[in-house]
DNA sequence: CCAAAAGTGTTCTTTATACACCCATGT
DNA sequence: ACATGGGTGTATAAAGAACACTTTTGG
């Protein structure tokens, strides 16, 4: 009735994994993290990092646990996205996929990568290859939720460095939203939220005028956030 | 190392359950329906309608399943909520829950109840006693949920009876969000949209002058959406 | 001084909010 | 006729979109 192995139960079990879309920022264009796969199914073909969970985890651990190794990046901004389970997702057999989305500043991962022996390579939206198991439909979900999120919550500061202009936060929303914001209402919009901290420095070595340095003010942010203030773009 | 069964793996898997929080209107209360449990663990508290998924289905089939057999309601509105994983969350052993919440219409429901054994009930917002397992999280989440969603998708119309007065839209909406609504406003803002068929019939035996009973216009709103309206309240 | 992009201001349009008034219906 | 709530209108305030002008910087 079923093959041979030590862990046995009285009604049949699906394997359960995460699979993480992760995304990143280079400045001018939105980029997904794929790794090509070594061994089969799907070898040698593009997938989500991702990988099968624990008994001593809980998805959300696996899933950053899966993460670190992939990127070598602790504490990235997470979340759930949607779990798959359609019965022939896997030719592996029954595999129930919990997915998250990440953000993280590309440049802490450029950082600590290259120890892995994974072929593992950043994507522009518009290189996308075609993907592993349903892994196009997730990276789908996971663009379009990205898209949503981010214009109520402010989650794309997850995606720049620390410091950043006011050019670099519209270039991210821009691309990721697809479509042109006007420079002035922009600025005006986002300075009235009250949320950045202006830094005294400013962008070296532009062939123009430099633009001034923000931060994100995640504790102003709580505090507004507590007292019914809710970010909109 | 486990117990006997017939279900041999080389690795440790869960169990997989699916949870179902399903909301229902009565024309002045938000509703959600709970069972009380016939066994242990938790027996004699109240749940959420759930159970183990099959092999042979997905989970969302696996939730649609558990549905009709707790209320008799096929094709309501279903969407996934979330995916619960913690690893102690359930006594039995190491259970996942992909959690679905439901919209109803509730007189479909009543009428159709009554076959089952186990202890059904419909409970307000207020009154919700403490829940087994995990549900009181999953359900508060739910809620969050319903609330986030009522405002940017017509989901309200699927709690309501095909007819229904504009009256009847609002008292979903301000049980829903938890606030007043100005009437005269509401009724301009949802007419504007234009995805509601106004009918000739009328409330009758009112105490005052008679409502005009309105159907949503699902064709019409599927219509507008592909050219890139968005409903929004 | 010029080009390019930052930074600030102003106008116009659209949308949201508050509230006044008339209408229909059962008692 | 009157109490109650439906249906429509209008004035005001707030938010959003479009665009003009000034400032800074490197060449």
């Amino acid at each position: 009735m079923s093959k041979a192995g030590n862990y046995c139960y009285e009604y049949p079990r699906p394997m359960v994994t995460t699979d993480c879309v992760i995304f990143g920022f280079d400045g001018s264009a939105l980029k997904v993290l794929l790794i090509e796969r070594g061994i089969e199914p799907y070898k040698g073909q593009w997938a989500l990092p991702g990988g099968f969970m624990n008994m001593e985890e809980d998805a959300e651990q696996c899933a950053r646990r899966e993460l670190f190794e992939e990127t070598g990046v602790r504490d990235m901004f997470i979340e759930q996205l949607y779990t798959y389970s359609d019965v022939n997702r896997d030719p592996r057999g029954r595999v129930v996929s919990i997915a998250y989305f990440a953000l993280v500043k590309i440049l802490d991962y450029e950082l600590s990568a290259g120890d892995d022996a994974k072929n593992a390579n950043w994507f522009s939206m518009s290189e996308i290859p075609s993907l592993a198991f349903d892994h196009d439909h997730i990276l789908r979900m996971a663009i379009q939720r990205l898209k949503g999120k981010v214009r109520y919550q402010p989650i794309g500061f997850e995606l720049l460095e620390e410091k950043f202009t006011m050019r670099d936060l519209q270039n991210l929303y821009e691309a990721i939203l697809e479509l042109q914001i006007d420079r002035r209402n922009f600025h005006r919009k986002i300075m009235k939220m009250d949320i950045l901290i202006p830094l005294d420095e400013k962008e070296a070595n532009t062939p123009h005028r430099a633009g001034r340095y923000f931060q994100f003010d995640r504790k102003k942010y709580q505090e507004l956030t507590t007292k019914g203030f809710n970010f909109e773009l």
